[in-house]
DNA sequence: TTTCTATCTTACCGGTGGGTAAGATATCAG
DNA sequence: CTGATATCTTACCCACCGGTAAGATAGAAA
């Protein structure tokens, strides 16, 4: 039965985000569905198996998104803002998270290559939307390399804060993050990319 | 002897960092040290208290940090800057790495909440910073709570990319992050605060 | 009924790792 | 020398956890 192993994820997920893969041991899965340790490995091979397909299934998730964005045409800010936007929200749902907040130093050599490299292609992709936007001139000249890495920064933290239950939903986070960071804090600005605006109070 | 609790505490910090809390064993970090696992015990309580310690030095270069802004008069968008610049290089140090990428979920409920409580300060500390802009009109109006959490999510992930023998200075990303992040990425910008350039290429 | 498979249980194994017991060595005080 | 303290070792204990063995139950097929 599919959804039989479905549950499982979905369950294992939330308690990889809960309390970590490392400190939730297969009898806390198993009671969680009220069934026995050895059940689970009629679905599984071993506890690594449940985490791989934790990742792949987020994996996913993020690489729908990534593909929409790509057909979009538009300038390259346009590109960044709606990678913000969709990623943000992918970071919101509970295999999305799985991808950025669990340890990958618990998957063998195999499978940890396997999400790094994923991860790089990700990467890769935002510092070439960041460039189309230098190149286009919609935004301002910058290593695209630290630029990415303080996007993604954000946009990866999201899933060590976000309760599903919160105050914040999915879609205010989202806007805001695409507006705050590819326009800056910054109130009024005049030309001068560097030059911050001395209005003393 | 005073030197040895800190080689202790510098390699242990090390090590938690390179394997993660949970899969570092006391063997491991007496093995580094060529001594052997109950020669820790005369510096230590117990694994815990090794943790708590790398959290609370960690938390002391924060805190200084913290305090020399304070005092720096200027807008809030300068104490915004000045807080990324800090914050950053503080992220690209062993002991500030561990306070946001070690995992809470490793301390017990009494050491957790000092950490967490602490956590909560440095966020009420930028918020503060952030509203202090908006009131004196250098930063734009928006929510404080998100935008304290993209900036700081952008900063915290520092911890979890940055290598100290890598490509990128410290001093590198502290200035670039300064900028990106107060001054976005969009290139030129009009006053309207929402308006994108439509530049198109 | 018989038999096969899927699903799940109880009971168990073996390794790992935090932590301790008990003692060895050395140093220093008196 | 005598004791006290600091430092460190070997040997060990025990709880936990991933994983397995072996069998119970039930339904489908024939």
């Amino acid at each position: 039965m599919a959804t039989k192993r479905e549950a499982v994820l979905k369950t294992a997920a939330q308690l990889f985000l809960e309390k970590s893969y490392g400190r939730t041991s297969m009898n806390d899965v198993a009671d969680r569905l009220n069934i026995t340790k050895p059940a689970l490995y009629h679905y599984f091979d071993n506890k690594e198996d449940i985490l791989i397909e934790c990742y792949r299934l987020g994996v996913g998730l993020i690489e729908e998104t990534l593909n929409e964005i790509a057909d979009h045409c538009g300038t390259g800010l346009q590109k960044v803002e709606a990678f913000i936007y969709s990623y943000a929200t992918v970071m919101t749902l509970n295999f999305g998270r799985c991808v950025m907040r669990l340890d990958e130093g618990d998957l063998t050599s195999g499978a940890r290559t396997e999400v790094r490299n994923y991860k790089r292609k990700i990467d890769r992709r935002l510092r070439g939307f960041i460039q189309e936007g230098i190149d286009d001139g919609s935004i301002a000249p910058c290593d695209t390399k630290i630029a990415a890495f303080a996007i993604a920064g954000a946009l990866n933290w999201i899933c060590m804060w976000y309760e599903p239950d919160g105050a914040l939903s999915s879609e205010e986070i989202a806007a805001q993050f695409a507006r705050t960071l590819t326009q800056g804090l910054v109130a009024g600005k005049r030309g001068g990319r560097l030059r911050i605006v001395s209005k003393q109070e």
